[in-house]
DNA sequence: CTTGACCTGTGTCTAAAACATAGGTTTATG
DNA sequence: CATAAACCTATGTTTTAGACACAGGTCAAG
């Protein structure tokens, strides 16, 4: 099948598909009367996995790690299992400061509501957000 | 000063001044002996209220806005409000992304607890990974 | 034959800096 | 004074994971 068969039935843009074939994370062959890419079951069965992987939190690069992995014949499971250790560290991380990150809009969000409007000064270019990161971050 | 010290004042790094003086954002005047960048006082505090502002979640695109608005003389408040209130139902989406992504990367870790490591065969690459992803996404 | 709808690969663009490179400057030492 | 080390600079390139634009190919209806 091509791309766009490819792309509806696991239904994600052709474009995600090129890309992957772009990087090699797929392989199909090239017809040799038009160029156009050829992609077989297990293409597909290979996509399906790289979209699970997405999924959990994978980056392409990991993936690619374990593809390679599983290429060779070998267990790609204990790679698998260390990959999400540090990952899931990483997105502890970012799900924490997202978190911070909302609160501090909706505490801006409370605080700007009967605040005026101002003019800027030629030392202030928007009270609001300039007054609002001079306060101390509170404790949620 | 130069962007060194600059940068050093602000705790954060030249590339991310040279970045915000590449697309316009802080306009330095250049020395004519060497070529150097040499920030006002005045280039600090825009710079303070760039670095706010990103705390707050604003693109550099919006921030650009903003500085447009208020460069002209007028009050940038009520874009400032309007801005926020669009991002933070943006923050608002990305947060519960990061929260369900949390969610199932901590799932797997679970499942994967007692799960042996197996060898990739013809139709399956990682068990682990596989399996994982027929499960019907459990409710928090 | 031709029109239009759809499909294709390749190249470029995005955000927000970090990194790499080649060269300029200042300070310490001989 | 000369020179080397240490630091500084501007500019160009790389990063993620695709989305988008473009020029051209293909296929069925008319």
């Amino acid at each position: 099948m091509r791309v766009s068969e490819l792309s509806k039935s696991l239904r994600i843009t052709p474009d995600t598909v090129r890309y992957y074939t772009r990087i090699a994370l797929l392989s199909p062959k090239k017809g040799s009367i038009n160029g156009y890419k050829y992609y077989t079951e297990s293409d597909q069965q290979r996509l399906r996995f790289i979209l699970s992987a997405r999924q959990l939190g994978f980056s392409i690069k990991e993936i690619k790690q374990i593809l390679t992995e599983a290429d060779k014949g070998h267990t790609a499971c204990p790679l698998v299992r260390e990959l999400l250790q540090k990952r899931l560290e990483a997105t502890e991380h970012e799900f924490q400061e997202a978190l911070a990150l909302r609160n501090r809009m909706q505490q801006a969000m409370q605080d700007w509501q009967d605040k005026p409007d101002k003019a800027p000064t030629g030392h202030m270019i928007c009270h609001l957000i300039e007054e609002f990161s001079e306060q101390p971050a509170k404790e949620s």
